[in-house]
DNA sequence: CGGTTTGTTGAGCCCTATCAAGGTAGGTGG
DNA sequence: CCACCTACCTTGATAGGGCTCAACAAACCG
């Protein structure tokens, strides 16, 4: 790590979706109260339980943020990346964090205190309905999850995973990597590393897809959508 | 039912959390446009991809919020009650509801046309900073769902559940009864009907509780809580 | 090249769903 | 008051999906 250049910190809030609308008036008051925060891979940033009086942006790298049961075992709720931000909930509601947060590489944040960002609501209100759609989403996204996690099966959930992934793609066959290690993935799906190794191996069986290593290609998107919600057909490979 | 006699609309809504700090000024703002809404037990409110433009709040009966998969089966996300609202996130972001909405019991609501609750924002800041605070909540409790679903067993869901309904209790024995069928509990669970009684007969039979009907008496919470968190091996207990 | 991390493969088991019968309770009409 | 009905719940037998444990392979790295 050692030295890097400092951050923009004015340029680099102005660029993120949520203060993309503010006036260079509120974007100087929230830069005034942001620090810069730089992480090594594997290391904490916060733990479970954690009081926090702001939150996250990250710059570049890559955060994860799991539950961490006595047990040791972790589980990943979600991986956020550049441009993405994190903790807005913990701020406004004055409670510990009911997540861990911990750099997957080298990872570069700003950290916005609570104070600027209450003022840019008590300032704007568009602002505070950008903050509002926001947690909105955020909400939407975990109903996802939990109708993932309690009524589709562990391919039906990756098969999900992979068709978010390849987003709204021209083509029917799309070349993409993972996001991260195969471990965090798997457990992002709520899965052990063995199964999904599995689930991958039948896809790659069924012609679906092909893997090699974090890089994953699919070949027909359309039907790669569609498997697994029929029931599977006698496995007549041989 | 029939004839209910008409709520005051005004009144309803300064009780609620939400808006008890507001100027009256604001109240009748809000109150000129919402609308009441009467269901029979079993009716439904809306369905799963739903375009709302406002929000409801609970004001006597139960709504119960649940995913409705292709093949019939249904899993309950929430069970709203008096006082309570729902619906907030699909306002802000604009997309289709990701969730039916069903009268479990004979209900009256009120619904709050969006313009309104815009410009409730616009003109208080500390209003909208209220609403900030309960889409975090809810954020919050939904991480709290994905936990349990994710990394509990059944038993162990079924007993935080009940914890969480005796709240925080004195004492440490407390009679409480479910809110809702045994059926719709077991879907709030994640669990199949079956698997509740089975799960609620082995807690009697452990002595920790008694079951009759919807009434239930925890003996002794604290036993409770630990319960199914130690290994159940060797237990030392003679 | 050893060592370490990361991913794969196999065997077996456990938890919970599924399917299939019973019970039980509350309501309704005779 | 009883017979019946329906909704709700319980109980049993069985099976399967995904986890665990354990060994191995591969890739990465100093």
């Amino acid at each position: 790590m050692g030295v890097d250049k400092p951050i923009d910190i004015r340029k680099t809030l102005a660029s993120l979706p949520l203060f993309q609308q503010l006036h260079e008036t509120e974007i100087t008051h929230l830069a005034a109260s942001t620090r810069e925060i730089g992480l090594n891979k594997g290391q904490i940033l916060f733990q479970k339980g954690t009081l926090l009086d702001g939150f996250h942006v990250v710059v570049h790298g890559q955060i994860k943020l799991a539950f961490s049961s006595p047990q040791g075992s972790e589980k990943v709720v979600s991986i956020v990346g550049p441009a993405q931000s994190f903790g807005e909930a913990v701020v406004f509601m004055e409670r510990p964090s009911p997540v861990l947060a911990q750099a997957l590489e080298d990872t570069r944040l700003l950290y916005i205190a609570k104070q600027s960002l209450f003022a840019a609501i008590d300032r704007d209100s568009a602002f505070a309905r950008r903050m509002l759609a926001g947690l909105s989403m955020r909400l939407h996204s975990l109903i996802d999850d939990v109708e993932n996690y309690s009524l589709r099966s562990s391919t039906q959930r990756l098969i999900g995973f992979l068709l978010q992934l390849a987003g709204t793609s021209v083509s029917n066959a799309i070349e993409l990597n993972l996001p991260a290690s195969k471990h965090v993935i798997a457990s992002r799906l709520n899965l052990t590393p063995e199964t999904l190794s599995r689930v991958l191996h039948n896809l790659s069986e069924s012609g679906l897809i092909t893997v090699k290593g974090r890089h994953i290609f699919v070949h027909d998107i359309a039907r790669l959508s569609q498997f697994d919600s029929l029931v599977q057909p006698t496995c007549s490979n041989d």
